[in-house]
DNA sequence: ATAATATGTACAGTTTACTTTACATGGGAG
DNA sequence: CTCCCATGTAAAGTAAACTGTACATATTAT
């Protein structure tokens, strides 16, 4: 899923590490997060909208046809 | 996290299983996602969310004093 | 030159979401 | 009463989110 974490992030001049320790979870997440590795879970999402003050789906662009795992 | 997973699914008259089926998940995930066991997936929520047509937030009560993990 | 900072990769380990199967219970409908 | 259906619990297994550590690289400052 795509997102636009380093988007919002830079445009506050926010470093990962720094990010990172407001929403709680390691510099590896947010950097895994940030480069698609793997998706937030819905806690770390919620956390990320609240911080950045916009709704998930802002933040975290889901779009059903890049679910196609049959 | 609390939810209106079952509020919503009863309103329209739809099954466990009905439910389940929609969005692709077994019926034993519904029941912990309602009985509050765990929390959905992100992509899982989004599913839902977009099944009933509207916010996640909506569908998904988080309240960051329940997140004291410390 | 070298020290510090920001970003990135790799890998092993833990936790949690989700599946499958099997079985229990309670409420209608025949 | 018995059959069916919806809901629930339990348990073992897999997949993915997240952690911690260690190392690489590029940029900037001293």
């Amino acid at each position: 899923m795509k997102n636009r974490l380093e988007e919002f992030r830079s445009q506050r001049g926010w470093t990962q590490q720094e990010l990172a320790d407001q929403v709680e979870v390691s510099r590896q997440t947010i950097i895994s997060l940030e480069n698609g590795r793997y998706n937030p879970s819905i806690l770390l999402a919620f956390r990320l909208a609240r911080l950045f003050q916009m709704p998930i789906e802002d933040l975290f662009l889901y779009s059903p046809e890049e679910e196609n795992h049959e």
